[in-house]
DNA sequence: CACTCGACTGAACAACTGTTTAGCATCATG
DNA sequence: CATGATGCTAAACAGTTGTTCAGTCGAGTG
């Protein structure tokens, strides 16, 4: 686990640049950072930046990269998942390493070619760690593996973007490690049991999903205005479109 | 389900302003959107803007707001749950309803008092789900059924904030009702059968987890360097901290 | 009618934005 | 020594920002 950076100093004043960037960037977004503040933090002066990065979207560029290098650097080391190790070695010190779980954070949900990088290089790992469970016959098969993948992936995502509200609903713990902590044991119970005690749910969203075709329009399987074999109206996760 | 604004229109001043305000807000963020931006989509001049709200914060604050009582409209209708329904009105038709969604998603990662209020009513709600689910016996108890209900509402809300890396890995599908509803076996499988054929993840979790004194510091069931009976490397989710 | 009040505007304001320019040291190399 | 990079800065530039102000228009009211 590398945590350079953070506690060996690299005190060039471009890299002091780049990292007050990143945290300014991962504080307050980048329209809400001025280079000036940015200057400031590092303390240099606002045309420092533009001589060492050419324009605030270049030094945007230079954290990005800087991010991905550090987040995949360990590449070396034969297939095994890169970025998902490094992201558990932050959360083992969140407050350490606060500034840049900011950053990825604000990089995956703005788009942009480096979150673009890091979010399919998850996926990926994320997929291969499926297949491989599927495969040792540890892990259920799925009738769709690739959307499967992206649900998981999204999931272990959401506590990072969602982290102030984590935060906050939490009481004052998180971004600390008990905080993060705690979500283990519900997180291991869904993935392990499930969140329903039987299949009626899913079978009913199978069959219904049978009827429909894909037009791309709006396709639901409509049971009539008048017909009372409606939907029972079974609890249903937000984004669940079971009919 | 209601969808007023969206089909019947407003077309006072102030209205137009507060619509353009919402879907620029949701689509280049608070900092990158200027009065002058929205003026000029509502037809009128930036100084009207500030007649009507003040400040640009003011302007925000009413936004925020307005998609509030949106989403919570349905109040007086019994205890029946109320966002998710308005958001499930929402995503069957996302082309329709896209400049709510991009802003909602924006108020829960901004954090600020609507999205708080949001999170917290959708957290409630979640709750509530899960334990009537567990009393009917349709659904599994949790041994923190608060950390289930937090992750759960979290899970559920990340193809919102992810939906643009959502779109680009589903290819161009999604933002439409076919991607959105490839979504649902995928998720109910992972909550009818789970993700592992055994308890075996989970058990080990629950042990190591027993040995660990909440410090505040970093707590970790440290088996020590030269122990053999070391972490078999289970398959893991990003941020499962299983040991 | 006069008078008020709200909706509304163009023009201006000061502050801040990213960027440019000219120039100052420092230091290695010829 | 001169030469030329290199790291760095103060000052200025042009454009944009949120906000203010004076004032126009029209509808309603006494």
């Amino acid at each position: 686990m590398n945590m350079r950076s953070a506690s060996t100093e690299d005190v060039t004043a471009a890299a002091r640049i780049r990292d007050a960037a990143i945290t300014r960037f991962g504080e307050h977004g980048y329209d809400g950072t001025s280079l000036r503040d940015i200057a400031r933090d590092a303390g240099v002066s606002a045309a420092l930046v533009m001589h060492h990065f050419g324009s605030k979207d270049g030094l945007r560029q230079a954290c990005d990269e800087w991010l991905v290098a550090e987040l995949m650097g360990e590449k070396a080391k034969s297939s095994a998942p890169a970025i998902a190790d490094s992201l558990r070695g932050w959360l083992d010190s969140p407050e350490q390493f606060r500034p840049f779980i900011d950053y990825f954070a604000t990089m995956l949900a703005a788009g942009g070619d480096g979150g673009n990088r890091l979010f399919d290089r998850l996926l990926r790992e994320t997929a291969a760690m499926l297949d491989d469970g599927v495969a040792n016959g540890t892990m259920q098969p799925s009738a769709d593996p690739e959307m499967r993948a992206i649900m998981i992936t999204l999931n272990g995502l959401a506590p990072l973007l969602l982290r102030d509200q984590l935060t906050r609903v939490l009481g004052s713990s998180i971004a600390s490690v008990a905080g993060i902590r705690r979500m283990t044991v519900p997180t291991l119970e869904l993935y392990t049991h499930g969140l329903y005690t039987d299949s009626s749910v899913l079978d009913a969203a199978r069959i219904a999903l049978e009827g429909t075709v894909e037009t791309g329009g709006t396709l639901r399987s409509d049971k009539g205005p008048g017909n009372p074999n409606q939907d029972p109206d079974p609890p249903r996760s937000v984004l669940d479109h079971s009919p």
